[in-house]
DNA sequence: ATGGTGGATGCTCCA
C-alpha cells in the first residue's frame, strides 16, 4: 500500500478541468493539493473531482480572481483549517488531516513582484514576512512525532540546480539570497525534508515552472523549481518515489507550473 | 535594456 500526494499550481482550476482525467490516469494521486485556483468556492468544479474519485475537498478561495488553494482527496479528511497570513484573507493556505493522522498542507507563497529590494517593493517585503510568519507558526507547532506534508507553490527556487542559470537569476525574485535564506528558515522550522531532492541529487537540474513568455518553453528550457513537497522526519523512511511531471507543461491548455508527486509507503 | 504570455476582470491587476 502506498500514499501518493500531488501538488499543482493550476493557474485557474476551471480552465484545467479537461486535463484532470488524464492527469489522474498518469499519476494516480490519493491526495491533490492545488494553488491559484482563481475561483470562488461556489464555482469550484467539485463534481468533476468527485467523478474522478476525489469526493473529499477542503477549499480556501482567494481574493476575487486571484490566489485560492484546495485539497482534494480520495480519503476522508478532517480538522480542516484555513490560516490567514499577514492579515490578508487571500486564500494561500489550507490544511487537513488524513485518516492515518498525516496532516497535509497546500500553501501558496506570494510571488513577490519584480523588484528584489524589500524597501522599494512592498510585494517582496510581503513575501519575506509571509515566509517568516509561516516559519514561526510551524516552529511553535513542532513536535517530534508530527507526520506533516507541506506541498505547494513556494515561489522560491532554493538550489543552484533549481534554476536554469544561478548567476543570471541571483537578482531575479524567486532565487535571490534573501528569499533562499527565508525559505531555509522555514525548512529548519520543522526539520522539513525536501522529498523531491531526496530522490534527485542536487547536481541535477530540476524545474517545475516555465514562463508563458518563452516562444518555445521546451526548447529554451529556462525553468525554475518553485513547487515543492516537504515531509517531516517521521515520514522520511516511508519516502518511496518522487516525480516532476514535466510533460504536463505541454498539455493544452497548459498551466505554467507542472504537477509534482511524492509517494509514501503506507 | 527590454519585452515577451496568460488568466480573471471589466477598460487593469497579478503572475
Amino acid at each position: 500500500m502506498t500514499l501518493t500526494l500531488l501538488t499543482w499550481n493550476v493557474n485557474s482550476v476551471r480552465l484545467r478541468v479537461p486535463l484532470l482525467a488524464p492527469l489522474v490516469d498518469a499519476a494516480r494521486p490519493d491526495v491533490i493539493a492545488l494553488q491559484e485556483t482563481k475561483v470562488a468556492d461556489g464555482g469550484f468544479p467539485l463534481a468533476t473531482f468527485a467523478e474522478l474519485g476525489y469526493g473529499h475537498a477542503a477549499l480556501n478561495q482567494g481574493a476575487r480572481g486571484h490566489g485560492g488553494v484546495a485539497i482534494l482527496s480520495r480519503l476522508p479528511i478532517a480538522h480542516v483549517e484555513r490560516p490567514t497570513w499577514c492579515d490578508r484573507a487571500d486564500g494561500r493556505h489550507v490544511y487537513a488531516t488524513l485518516p492515518d493522522g498525516i496532516e497535509v498542507h497546500s500553501l501558496y507563497v506570494p510571488s513577490g513582484g519584480e523588484e528584489s529590494d524589500p524597501a522599494a517593493n512592498p510585494r517582496f517585503a510581503h513575501k519575506l514576512r509571509f515566509l517568516a510568519d509561516v516559519a514561526t507558526w510551524f516552529a511553535a507547532r513542532k513536535r517530534p512525532r508530527n507526520r506533516f506534508v507541506l506541498m505547494g507553490d513556494l515561489n522560491v527556487a532554493p538550489l543552484e540546480s533549481d534554476v536554469w542559470s544561478h548567476r543570471q537569476l541571483l537578482k531575479v525574485v524567486s532565487h535571490t539570497p534573501a528569499e533562499v535564506k527565508a525559505l531555509a528558515s522555514l525548512q529548519r522550522a520543522h526539520d522539513w525534508i525536501d522529498a523531491v531532492r531526496y530522490f534527485v541529487p542536487a547536481d541535477e537540474w530540476l524545474y517545475s515552472w516555465w514562463s508563458y513568455r518563452a516562444a518555445d518553453w521546451a526548447a529554451s528550457d529556462k525553468g525554475r523549481r518553485l513547487d515543492h513537497v516537504w515531509v517531516t522526519p517521521p515520514l522520511r523512511r516511508r519516502l518511496r518515489a518522487a516525480a516532476v511531471l514535466k510533460d504536463v507543461r505541454g498539455w493544452e491548455p497548459a498551466s505554467d507550473h507542472v504537477p509534482v508527486t511524492v509517494t509514501l509507503d503506507a
